[in-house]
DNA sequence: AGAGGATGGACAAGTGACTTGTCTATACCG
DNA sequence: CGGTATAGACAAGTCACTTGTCCATCCTCT
């Protein structure tokens, strides 16, 4: 039906794309809900893991996660009143509050990521692992991104 | 030092994605907005083309774009303001009101297409064409392909 | 030292793309 | 016919953002 309708092979990649990230994120979204993780949303769990992997201010995540320092403070607040992340004011600049994953937070992270990893090999399992790798690497190569050392959220 | 961060490929994976996504996407609409077409957004020119292909009510095009008929409804009020689509009665059914994509709305098709295609071939050009068309094939047999097919259920 | 600018964060309001829920008008089927 | 499914309108709420404004604090430069 989409090439049907596309007639612009370059819409229907996009649209493939887009279709694989969503496909990757509601099952992980169905069985985090299962696993004691309501109500937490995609974003919310990318955060967290820039927010570990040192964004530990609402501004440094803004920049991390390409968006407003406000967008990326509301994001906080939610990941805060879910009890993933907490603050402490920084000690050595009295304007920062300095951000922490909280264990929950952390566990959070653990079980998102296997959820992720299982899906992944259910798709290795399908195409064959060396042809997924092959297509993670075109795909970090045209996004600009390093293809596996993750660099991805950092800057 | 990177170090520490995703700990999930398959997490990455799905940032892989949605970066491709984005990064095609966010080209296309500089690009539209240089031509005219200033304000549309992809998921406007996306819904045209569903429009295009045959979900003529606004209740068709939410079943295809696997949205709410009311959402699809929103979705036709920006682009009849836009002037892309219009609506008349359909005189075998009072209920309906059929849509159809004006000229205008056949210009963004054909200018975003072409704009889509062009990054595509880009693309095409940094990983060659097979090594792109593997790409697009793994990614419809793993998503199953059914971004636009009918059978979404909802009221 | 002290002015001026940059930075971090809070607060307020607005937006866009959705959702649920409710309602009416019309169509189709037994 | 009458019951039910369907198309669409309207209202309100949600969510992840955005701009804009403001203040406290830090940093730099002369």
């Amino acid at each position: 039906m989409i090439g049907r309708m596309a007639q612009s092979s370059g819409a229907e990649l996009a649209l493939l794309l887009l279709g694989g990230f969503h496909s990757m994120v509601d099952e992980v979204n169905v069985e985090l809900a299962k696993r004691g993780h309501d109500g937490v949303r995609p974003v919310h769990e990318f955060a967290l893991r820039a927010v570990d992997a040192g964004a530990d201010t609402a501004s440094e995540l803004g920049r991390r996660l390409s968006v407003t320092k406000q967008a990326a403070a509301q994001t906080i607040a939610v990941l805060e009143g879910f009890g993933y992340v907490d603050r402490e004011p920084d000690p050595s600049d009295a304007r920062r509050k300095r951000l922490r994953v909280t264990p929950r937070g952390h566990e959070l992270m653990t079980v998102g990521g296997a959820l992720f990893d299982d899906v992944r090999s259910r798709w290795a399992a399908r195409i064959g692992d060396d042809q997924l790798k092959t297509l993670e690497g075109h795909l970090a190569r045209l996004t600009g991104r390093r293809s596996f050392t993750a660099e991805d959220l950092q800057d």
